[in-house]
DNA sequence: ATTTACGCACACGATTACTGTTCTATCGAG
DNA sequence: CTCGATAGAACAGTAATCGTGTGCGTAAAT
């Protein structure tokens, strides 16, 4: 659901670009079945979302490998799983709270899940923000900063202080790996500094996971396993994966 | 121009509701010519904004005499003026420039007029803060603090800090009312605060003011007129108001 | 209890977004 | 510099969406 017929063109040409590394418009028209036309007209996008480059006659990736793909096409990847995850973990909030929710397209579910909730949140992405702005129970903090393209998290010295400026009851932190052994890591180092600072600003630690993010292990360090209090993953996570972080302390919850 | 028969209606619908104080579903459904069920939906809207109060028959006013009226509706009013003035202080910018950008549906169209330069901005509004996500020469600043219901102005103590905490070439203000006598005036309490703020951060002041602000007063006041370097209004501004400004030692720019 | 209004559900119309085709200007290779 | 191929603008047809109105069951106030 949720997969119209351009998103899903979008998605195979991004694979196919990363794939080949370059590739023609040609071979992509033939590939999604689409006119040459609109393979350009989606290039242009996907140039404009930093996925790629164009050049005369095709485009070449600039998704290194290991790189995450862009903000829209993640938040569309396993929605029905996130939903389930956003849906625990607004089950472990209570009325009232003062909550810091994270960036990403996870955190973006838990921000609309939790939107008609009675409950004090600052997030700390702009798609979060919009998701929130006009809930009419909710009072929304906004933090300052800088915030990235596409993705809107805000990073920053701005953001730090926002941050450090409050004590919250509970954050929800999204990642990008998380196990036992390297603990709560992140792809891009500033997003780990703001997480640390969530972390050093709240009395309980939420990490939201799906399956394949316990197999996993991003370039930045944002905290030891033992740092999270709670981790609301997929019903497929790895049983070895999962075991670990229980011996780690950490409470999880599969859904 | 842009002014849709739905946008149409919902400004004749507040106006009424507002002369009358309260008035029945079948009286407006006469007024606009459309049916009971559309403005029955037009109501639930308008409640939503906080500008009127449903209850089972009609809806009665919620706007106090002398208030503004929504963001929404304001966005559409004298959209043409505020288009002018606004390309007019996107001239009076250089490239590369910090500017803080106030809140309001003026500054909002400052917002739209410098989206495509290369310019560092922090916006006071999430209305603008949305309309320049994406803009690729642009640093985008985004300060702290809490979005109010309809405006999203930013305000409060978070707000206050991020300004505090950055020093501008330029601040671009929107404002209630602005006069030699009275100065720089702003209905919310706590916008005037920020804008003082703003004032006390930037090493030159560019007020934006359709003519209809220059013979008004609001309740708070942000700054004298003298605070001021600049301000931009409409060719129909008029001449007393201006000859005071000017003598005041403002700069006035007629558009 | 009765009347009135509300809002849900469906259907229709208008508007908008998307895709493909054609044509011309443009770019790059040799 | 010339030639061939691609890019992009303009238009048209189609799909999807939004706004609006009607009918009907339900809830609320008198």
């Amino acid at each position: 659901m949720a997969t119209t017929a351009s998103t899903d063109r979008l998605r195979r040409i991004t694979e196919a670009v990363r794939e080949a590394g370059s590739i023609g418009v040609a071979e992509l028209a033939a590939l999604t079945g689409a006119s040459e036309m609109t393979v350009r007209r989606d290039l242009e996008v996907l140039a404009g979302q930093g996925v790629l480059e164009r050049y005369r006659g095709g485009a070449r990736s600039l998704l290194l490998r290991g790189e995450e793909p862009p903000f829209t096409l993640r938040a569309q990847e396993g929605i029905v799983a996130k939903r389930r995850i956003a849906a625990e973990v607004a089950g472990l909030l209570a009325d009232g709270e003062s909550v810091v929710l994270d960036s990403g397209t996870t955190c973006l579910e838990v921000a609309r899940a939790v939107a008609g909730r009675r409950l004090t949140v600052m997030p700390l992405s702009l798609h979060a923000v919009n998701a929130l702005t006009g809930a009419p129970q909710l009072t929304l903090l906004v933090p300052g900063g800088r915030p990235r393209p596409g993705e809107l998290a805000l990073t920053g010295p701005l953001t730090q202080a926002s941050v450090a400026a409050l004590r919250f009851d509970t954050a929800v932190l999204g990642c990008c790996g998380l196990n036992a052994a390297h603990g709560l890591t992140a792809y891009d180092l500033d997003d780990a500094t703001v997480k640390r600072a969530a972390i050093a600003s709240s009395r309980r630690i939420i990490a939201v996971a799906e399956a394949t993010k316990l197999t996993r292990t991003a370039l930045a360090v944002v905290a030891p396993a033992s740092s999270v209090d709670v981790v609301v993953t997929g019903e497929d996570a790895p049983e070895e994966e999962t075991d670990a972080l229980t011996a780690a302390g950490v409470s999880v919850r599969r859904v």
